[in-house]
RNA sequence: GGACCCGUGGCUCAGCGGUUAGAGCACUCGGUUCACAUCCGAGGGGUCGCUGGUUCGAAUCCAGCCGGGUCCACCA
């Protein structure tokens, strides 16, 4: 490898009593950046690389806790542990030029600059298309690298070599060749369909654009006169709207074709208040025969059922309401007026003519555009759309058959349900700022002009060689860019090193809520280019709710992660993010958590702090590399019990992220961490109780537990476990000799004893049950106690010293004449000051439970259990009676003699 | 209207067929400040939403119900 930057000496020197994060951690991720770490390492035949893409968060936007999980919880945990096992891992980051968002974000900064505001419905401020666009790019080199900066506070490993925008020129460049190929296989097309339209962003949107909300508004009923007189007894024709003001562009009333009220007049004519057009009564099923009086208004330029009746039934198309939301000559005398005083001039002038029946509230829900939650108007425009059900089947197939694989499984279900019924993808948005939609038009002949790939723009008719052509103004709905995300970024359509190399991808990280707005996007995108699946996983996190949680002593709850790392440090958020959390599911995030991934980052340091000292106090008995297990004959049985247990931390923290149970990693680890390597064996590691002789053993399995310890959190908290393994690797060295822990090797599980763990185990629990009659009689914890250990604790004899120094007694085996307790079948004796009363009723409160667990494991060995389940499991039950039966035994005999 | 998810100690959640149900926070009690503006030790606290079913055995599987949430959908 070649020479990397030397580690930040301001990380090597740092030794505070309590871990400050800010000390060190923008000077790890510098180093890590400017040594290569996060770039792949040269090709190697056979490699199996890990491929992750970045979410793209939006350019102008900040991080917020749900990146913060997924960035920084999930998939640079991801990143880090593939790495760590050896496999050359990219995780490539980037950001989205966010269409929508960002103009609005962009003109309103520049409304602060320019004090106008857009006027004529375009988002001018005066500008021409070009200035803003200028604007715009001014801009977005503020924006990004704030949002890159922020990327980097989390401690992403992201592979910033090759970084990109979605609008950087060889992205519009891949877009527009993407946009090509897809109309020349027809699977774009040009149509006017009804679409949402947004009064205020000035612009359509797609179906997953659009919210509902529920809204209580005036459902009118309203009577439409018959246009020739009909017999005595004919029903009147009365629909129910909530839109009287589209009365005018009515073109049918529509009933349902089996409803008996209504079948017998489909066919015949009726009159448009107001505008008095002769329009006839179709059948439709569309129609609820529930709702109103079971007679629907159609309007098929303003509502999308409508116009979806009226393709089925060849009706016309009239649009009364423009673009800016006003009445348009179409609506007679209405025009002109906006739609909302539309509709209260309408309702008076039905007033007047008698037609009004009657007017009830009514509660129903209303689509509003997510952006700016304007109220939806639907409108009939020339829009292009890309033909999706084709492009689905393939991405639902390799779902399906397991190509791609979604976590947590049920979303597979979600997915299946939307992609089975998906509608065409209107692309086109009326705005500025997003990708220019390579297609020109003839003024002369209406020719439809799409270039060949890499060709320059048209500037003349090849039907008739008129040169007054017009470029289509839309541009492209954003998410059309970050669909081809995974091999646009990587060189496609060349067939770059990058792509062969990194395409198709491992895991696709991200939050539910953008499944199908990117997920099953980038799935049909890449499997149409590239002939195969972006990634295999897609592992979907929840969202992050802060409740009602008090966030911040200041503020409300809306505090940014920024924040919370300047506070806390990347690590302690990042683990509090992902401790106890499975996929998929939302969690509520709290100070508490917060506070505890900060306690559990200071623990982890603070053990590394002790484990150096007597490291650097004792640099002499490190022989070999501190990654070796420690052997010899001086490990004491502590020593040889935590490297057993940690062992078995590591297969049991290897087999939870290969499972993707990060929740359960954050935790296991928390609990290997804190209860048995500080609580027991940092006790039992200190000088002043190790055994004489025992002290180099104690440095030897100090350096070595640390070490593997902090491999195993690495991929959660980085910085914490970077500084202290470049401070240990500054003293010891590994056999790798690897610079640092981010391309350090991922431990693999080593020899355990399991025997010699159980009985530690036990030892453990006589250990808490001396401190609880210590305590239940009141001793000082400083003063010395006798305990005297009988029935079943021969196993115990090797743990006699660590029994007799973690409570602070003498320990010695059999005699005694102290009532003892049971520990399953240990006797314990604890010296303490006689109560016979005391001792006695606390005898027969054992007894009674350990006659009541008797009675357990009797019943169940003597039903059917014993024959039908399986061996190993009866097995076990017997051993579990046979210790029952002995303690009970014990307790009586005891309680015999207390008399 | 359809689909999906969730309902486990005061709070936030793990566990998802093997039998005295776990963690963190909060709480009570005792100690310490010699790795840890802290930390250590001990403790109390749960009929695992309800009702049935499957099974030798269910918090864990199935059905129904109740409660909470989300997504999709053309209810004017």
């Amino acid at each position: 490898m070649a020479t990397q930057p030397k580690p930040p000496q301001a990380v090597l020197q740092y030794r505070g009593k309590n871990f400050d994060a800010s000390a060190v951690e923008t000077f790890l991720y510098d180093w890590w950046e400017a040594s290569g770490f996060f770039t792949p390492p040269p090709e190697q035949p056979g490699e199996k690389p890990f491929v992750m893409m970045l979410p793209l968060p939006n350019v102008t936007g900040d991080l917020h806790l749900g990146h913060a999980l997924g960035f920084g919880g999930y998939e640079d945990l991801m990143a880090r542990w593939h790495r760590m096992r050896g496999e050359p891992t990219l995780w490539l980051p980037g950001s989205d030029h966010a269409g929508i968002i960002a103009q609005i974000v962009v003109e309103k900064e520049l409304a602060k600059e320019y004090g106008n505001r857009r006027t004529d419905g375009s988002p001018t401020l005066g500008l021409t298309r070009e200035e803003f666009l200028a604007e715009m790019w001014r801009w977005m080199e503020h924006y990004k690298p704030r949002i890159y900066k922020q990327l980097r506070m989390l401690g992403c490993s992201l592979d910033w070599t090759r970084v990109h925008f979605t609008m950087d020129p060889d992205m519009q460049r891949r877009v527009r060749i993407h946009f090509i190929r897809m109309y020349r296989k027809g699977h774009l097309y040009r149509a006017d369909r009804i679409v949402h339209w947004c009064l205020t962003c000035q612009t359509t949107y797609s179906d997953l654009e659009a919210l509902h909300v529920v809204r209580t508004d005036q459902l009118s009923y309203v009577r439409y006169p018959w246009a020739t007189p009909m017999p005595e007894g004919t029903p009147d024709v009365i629909v129910a709207t909530t839109r009287p003001e589209t009365i005018v562009a009515d073109t049918a009333v529509a009933v349902h074709p089996e409803d008996p009220r209504w079948k017998d007049l489909i066919g015949k004519d009726v009159l448009v208040p107001v505008s008095e057009r002769k329009v006839k009564i179709i059948g439709d099923e569309a129609v609820d025969r529930e709702f109103g009086t079971g007679a629907l208004k159609v309007t098929p330029g303003h509502d999308a059922t409508d116009f979806e009746i009226g393709q089925r039934h060849g009706l016309q198309v009239l649009s009364a309401i423009d673009t800016r939301g006003y009445m348009t000559p179409a609506a007679g005398p209405l025009a002109g007026l906006d739609r909302d005083t539309a509709r209260t001039a309408m309702v008076t002038r039905l007033k007047d003519l008698g037609l009004l029946v009657r007017q009830e509230p009514i509660t129903h829900n209303v689509g509003i555009h997510d952006r700016c939650e304007t109220v939806d108007e639907p409108l009939v425009m020339k829009q292009w759309w890309m033909r999706m059900p084709p492009l689905a089947k393939p991405a639902i197939e390799a779902v399906r058959n397991g190509t791609v694989r979604i976590i947590p499984k049920y979303q597979e279900k979600v997915y299946f349900e939307w992609m089975e019924n998906i509608r065409d993808w209107p692309v086109s948005r009326q705005i500025w700022w997003g990708h220019e939609i390579p297609v020109w038009y003839c003024r002369d002949c209406n020719e439809v002009i799409v270039p060949d790939e890499d060709a320059p723009d048209p500037t003349t008719c090849p039907t008739c060689r008129s040169n007054d052509l017009k470029k289509d103004p839309d541009v492209l709905d954003t998410w059309f860019s970050s669909a081809l995300w995974p091999h646009s970024t990587l060189g496609w359509p060349e067939r770059t090193k990058d792509l062969a190399r990194f395409y198709p991808g491992s895991v696709l990280e991200t939050g539910y809520d953008i499944l199908f707005f990117w997920v099953a996007r980038m799935l049909m995108m890449g499997i149409e280019n590239m002939g195969d699946v972006p990634f295999h996983v897609v592992y979907l996190h929840g969202l992050v709710r802060t409740g009602n949680q008090k966030m911040s002593k200041s503020k409300g709850n809306v505090v940014s992660p920024v924040e919370m790392i300047e506070e806390h440090g990347a690590d302690a958020l990042r683990y509090a993010l992902v401790n106890g959390v499975s996929a998929g599911a939302d969690s509520e995030f709290s100070e508490g958590k917060l506070e505890n991934g900060r306690r559990f980052v200071n623990k982890l340091w603070n053990i590394g702090r002790f484990a150096l000292a007597q490291v650097e106090a004792r640099p002499e008995a490190l022989a070999g590399p501190i990654d070796q297990a420690p052997a010899g004959t001086d490990l004491t049985e502590a020593d040889r019990w935590i490297l057993s247990r940690t062992e078995a931390a590591v297969e049991e923290l290897t087999r939870l992220i290969e499972h993707y149970q990060f929740g359960e990693y954050a935790t296991a680890l928390q609990q290997f961490v804190w209860t048995e390597v500080a609580d027991v064996y940092v006790e039992l590691a200190k000088p002043q109780r190790r055994p004489a002789g025992s002290e180099d053993a104690a440095v030897r399995t100090l350096a070595y537990v640390l070490d593997r310890v902090l491999r195993l959190a690495h991929p959660s908290i980085p910085f914490v476990t970077e500084t202290l393994a470049l401070q240990l690797r500054a003293i010891g060295r590994t056999s790798d000799a690897a610079p640092s822990l981010v391309v350090s090797a991922w431990p693999k599980p080593g020899a355990r004893d399991a025997a010699l763990e159980d009985r530690f185990g036990l030892a453990i629990e006589v250990i808490r049950r001396i401190r609880e009659r210590r305590q239940e009689a009141d001793v000082d914890p400083r003063t010395k106690v006798r305990v005297a250990l009988g029935g079943d604790a021969e196993a115990l004899r090797p743990f006699a010293d660590i029994i007799a120094s973690l409570t602070t007694a003498d320990v010695r085996f059999g005699g005694g004449d102290a009532a003892p307790t049971l520990v399953r079948a240990v006797e314990v004796r604890v010296d303490v000051p006689r109560d016979t009363a005391g001792d006695r009723a606390r005898l027969e409160k054992e007894l009674e439970e350990a006659l009541k667990l008797l009675e357990h494991s009797r019943t169940l060995l003597g039903s059917d259990f014993a024959k039908r389940a399986p061996a190993a499991v009866v097995e076990k039950a017997r051993a579990t009676l046979a210790e029952r039966e002995a303690a009970v035994a014990s307790l009586k005999a005891e309680l015999g003699r207390a008399g």
